[in-house]
DNA sequence: TATGAATGAGTCTTCATTCAT
DNA sequence: GATGAATGAAGACTCATTCAT
């Protein structure tokens, strides 16, 4: 017969290991990783967290207030990982290093587009978490900003054109941002992806015109 | 007998204008260019109409059945829109036209992506809305298709270089998509993004190769 | 996109052939046959009688009216064929016609008894399905009636002994019942039925005492 | 966050007394008693047990969930009661015995008919209750076991002829059946079923043939 | 401070019944 | 008389949030 009626079982011990509500975010955010904003709930945490269903209130304003944490938390991971492993200006080709930025920024995307899109369904959610993505330094700007430095290192280095890094900074995380679409509605494969980003690369060097 | 029992009060006139079916779908879109998919109840859409609650069943098969209509009259009419007024190859200059066709998708962009965003949190929706769109002749598709046709002729034309059209869709569309987001997100102004497409169209010209 | 908005298609000539009336409880008679009684609903049946959602409340008070309708029509028929070929008193075996009344009796407990549950979890319909059925000459009196007029046919001729016959029809009537429960909800087949009838009249005609 | 946004108006006192749980299937079986299966809906039991609409999806998965629960200790509660005080083999004379037999079936017939009756137009529910009936030792084998045994041991004892055990206990809990039907759909009352009780035990010990 | 049971508004969906045409 | 679109009450179920313990 179903779940069953439990007795308030004051298990004694406090809950042990890390601070509550660091568990709650770690929980949120692994959560985050398996499902939708939308489809999380409060007690989904909780169970995760191994906590109980109350807890949360007593760290955070509401269920949105734990998410933005998480969702901060896991955007951070993120951007350490993409910032790891870049090629440095100057080392290699510029072609292989621009691959690898690209590919380093598919993952980036891929990482980040399916939360992006969770949220867009939360306005709250999305408001608070674009807020607090300011007045923090992640965000957009960090990303670009790396791009924007090895592109102009590479072009002082001679290794580039007279380029309008912003305009191409756009021009390759929006390819970038394109596949990662590609592959969450058509179902592109990361081959399909990898080799994509390779063409990318190639003319966004060379250019289109005559 | 349950679940029934309602008499219906006719309340005056037979809602009079075009059919249920159509007010239904307008509400419906009308709706969706207010908030996201997942916050429009059925009840929203019947009131929007000025119908009662249960009509809607009468003609879909369910919520997301009248959902993906508007959804698709949405996106057809965005995709009109964005069809009527591209330039043809071999007018003008390349490097104008190529502006118009990024001012173009962007517009495509701006009005599709919070939809398409708002989707992927309903992945049964989601999935009901590509198959529509694939069955029909919507879809990404056509768009790049146009895009591509225009690029390969200009190609042919002589007034282009030697290039991979397939990439070359890819960052024009993509780097309009960053440009969609920058303004979803960040709050970017029209202007803002205006300028920002020439700027966009002469590196994809130029190439950002030495 | 589902249904679609019929327009008022006054079809000109009028629904041919058998009086409304009697095709609306035709359809439900079929639909009795094929799911529940709480199943059935009045577009259901309409649809199956070829009519529009709304004539059935020119020829009866509501929907439960025209159920007992052809409840009543349905349960004369299976009455008709119950009492079609039972064997008369003093030809063939005793035994032998004890059996073909039992399997007759067992063939009018499995068409009734689904039916009858059915409409036991819709009290209001049963109650004016029994009231009618009193006030006709239907009802459980009928079978009764044939199964005593045959013991006692066969008692007068000697080929009993000195029964009770009023038990002995309840007790007659009752195993098969009994029997039609077992396949009901345990699922037993024809088979196990046909075969159990011959050992039950076996044992009514032997008694069970020392 | 779409469905939910109830501020828990804490009315009082939490629900003193027994377990929710358990609250919840004393109303659900209190209601069974009252009324049929199919006209009781979850509001009704949660004001019932005086608790709020959501508490029974915290202990049970399901409406049928408690339903089963509540068919189950309301059935189990029977059977108890017609185990009871049923007489011992080889006691009193086997006609008294027989009729103390029928009388207990016919209680049991009585309490357990009209539920059983209900769940027949409710598949889902009948399975699982079937299923659940089977998995115990509750169920028809049960009772019928009772029965079986009791006449093996008079028969042994020789104070009951050379029977078909199976065979008998049909006609008897059938028998049995039958009045518990005329009861319900022809309003007999407990005198008239206590004479027929009598008369059917000796008509099933003397038997009807010659 | 932690617990977790209880709350109840809100969601989608069904369908008997009415009535303008 | 016939049509069938519209009505809207009612049903099962979810889940963020509170608060007595």
């Amino acid at each position: 017969m179903s779940p069953s009626a439990a007795t308030p079982k004051r298990s004694g011990a406090r809950p042990a290991g890390p601070e509550v509500q660091e568990r709650l975010v770690d929980a949120a955010e692994r959560l985050l990783g398996e499902r939708q904003v939308s489809a999380i709930t409060t007690r989904d945490i909780a169970r995760s967290a191994g906590l109980s269903d109350g807890v949360l209130y007593n760290y955070f304003a509401d269920k949105h207030d734990l998410l933005v944490a998480a969702l901060l938390r896991r955007y951070g991971a993120t951007l350490n990982e993409f910032e790891r492993d870049l090629p440095a200006p100057g080392t290699a080709s510029v072609e292989s290093n621009l691959r690898a930025y690209a590919d380093a920024l598919f993952n980036l995307v891929d990482a980040t587009l399916p939360v992006i899109a969770g949220l867009i369904s939360e306005p709250d959610l999305l408001h608070r978490f674009v807020a607090e993505i300011h007045s923090e330094e992640y965000g957009m700007g960090r990303t670009i900003g790396r791009v924007a430095a090895y592109l102009e290192a590479e072009q002082a280095a001679g290794r580039l054109g007279d380029l309008d890094v912003e305009a191409a900074v756009t021009a390759l995380t929006g390819s970038v941002m394109a596949l990662g679409f590609r592959r969450m509605i058509l179902g592109w494969t990361e081959t399909d992806i990898r080799q994509h980003t390779g063409r990318i690369v190639r003319t966004l060097l060379d250019g289109i015109g005559p």
